[in-house]
DNA sequence: TGTACATCAGTGAACGCGCGTTCACTGATGTAC
DNA sequence: TGTACATCAGTGAACGCGCGTTCACTGATGTAC
């Protein structure tokens, strides 16, 4: 029966999300949780490592609930649009579940990144990866990424450190289109798009084919891309 | 002798900071700064109210510092190119003294506003409003200051929680060009400067000027300003 | 100059609390014969 | 169908720890006469 085990556990979770989201994270204790999951604080031990484990497996599942509205974002045939909506469905997240968003992206100590950035920024190359190979991108995905995951969290940590009626939208989507725009190029890709596009596009298709079968040596393709990045500076 | 207590509160906060910054805002309890500075834990409630009052303390004693790095800025009579070298000097500070950092200007719960804000707030206003009455401004100061804010904490929090190595300045750099630029108008201004900036430089004169006898009444004021932000939209 | 007193920074011991974690246990459930 | 046994989720009590805070105190310093 390790169904019956999964599901105690995502109970447990689903009643430590609610004291995270309600009362904040300093009041996540193992005693906190097992008391109002109708538990003993020594039955966890039975569930998850240690508190560390807890936490990490409470993070997984703040990343689950994440993953799932992304996804049922569907993407279109138009990657700007859909970095666009995603930007918002990110804010969004974060304002529905303030107290799991910084668990997820709020940075707690030097040195050490927070959990979701990791994965957060693989899901947005897959847009710019996308913006790239059509062209469209003004500097290397790895940096736009970066670019937008900063101004993002920032734009949501600002808003959530606000008192709710003081948050006003305006400065996310401003801040959105400001950032966009600066990444991306203008007009839709024409038969004589920028040196600097080009050498992009070629970029994000090696991306994309990475491990697969190149008539490049791998120190070869190393050296074309750094010539691509050079040329699309 | 009130002045050798204001020394040992200095000193104290000295050593406070010093274990704030080595090990993290989780290391500072009244105990740990007691031991630090060789004195009991009792002794800090004739200096300090409590815990939250050493705190607070803390907190005031980095802002301080770090408006001593500020105001070393002369500024210049480019108020755009002052506003770059503010926000290098900002990102700056943060890198060196990460942990302070992310006391005072990290969101730890919702609805809370960073303690620094605040008055990190009012003195990007002051160099926004110069850039406003210079004709340079496209959108009201209040709106700059947020976005420029939650940019460059979203800047310097990222690069925060990446290891010391892998921390590249060219995050912070683009992302300054990037939000100066859709700030500000291109050219100096020039004798047939837009209705925007026009109306945005008169609101700029009317906040340098509050207090001062005008010959508007005061609602007349208000409304006068929330026509100038409509043109300035 | 010397004595008696007031002030008050700092002491040392103790308080109660919530925490993470351990450990021998119990008692219900499922299995083997 | 009935009995003996194994499994193991969950129990209850206890541990040691660091924490914030209190309180009566001490002993050095400065002041008044």
């Amino acid at each position: 029966m390790d169904d019956a085990k999964t599901r105690t556990r995502r109970q447990i979770l689903e009643v430590a999300a609610e004291i995270l989201e309600r009362e904040g994270a300093g009041a996540v204790s193992t005693r906190s949780v097992a008391a109002a999951a109708g538990i003993r604080a020594a039955s966890l031990y039975q569930l998850f490592d240690d508190k560390d484990g807890l936490l990490a497996a409470l993070a997984i599942h703040g990343f689950d609930l994440y993953l799932a509205e992304k996804n049922a974002l569907a993407s279109t045939d138009d990657p700007v649009a859909d970095m666009r909506r995603g930007w918002d469905a990110h804010v969004d997240f974060g304002l529905r579940h303030p107290a799991f968003y910084l668990l997820m992206y709020g940075t707690d100590r030097p040195g050490r990144r927070p959990p979701a950035a990791e994965q957060a920024s693989g899901l947005l190359r897959g847009f710019l990866d996308r913006a790239a190979a059509a062209g469209r991108l003004r500097i290397p995905s790895a940096l736009a990424a970066q670019l937008t995951l900063a101004a993002v969290t920032g734009v949501v940590q600002t808003l959530i450190g606000l008192p709710a009626e003081q948050r006003d939208l305006a400065l996310s989507t401003r801040m959105r289109d400001t950032l966009v725009d600066s990444l991306v190029t203008d007009p839709p890709p024409v038969a004589d798009a920028g040196l600097a596009s080009r050498a992009l596009a070629l970029d994000a298709a090696l991306t994309t084919s990475a491990g697969a079968a190149l008539p490049l040596r791998p120190a070869e393709t190393a050296l074309l891309r750094d010539w691509l990045h050079r040329l699309a500076r």
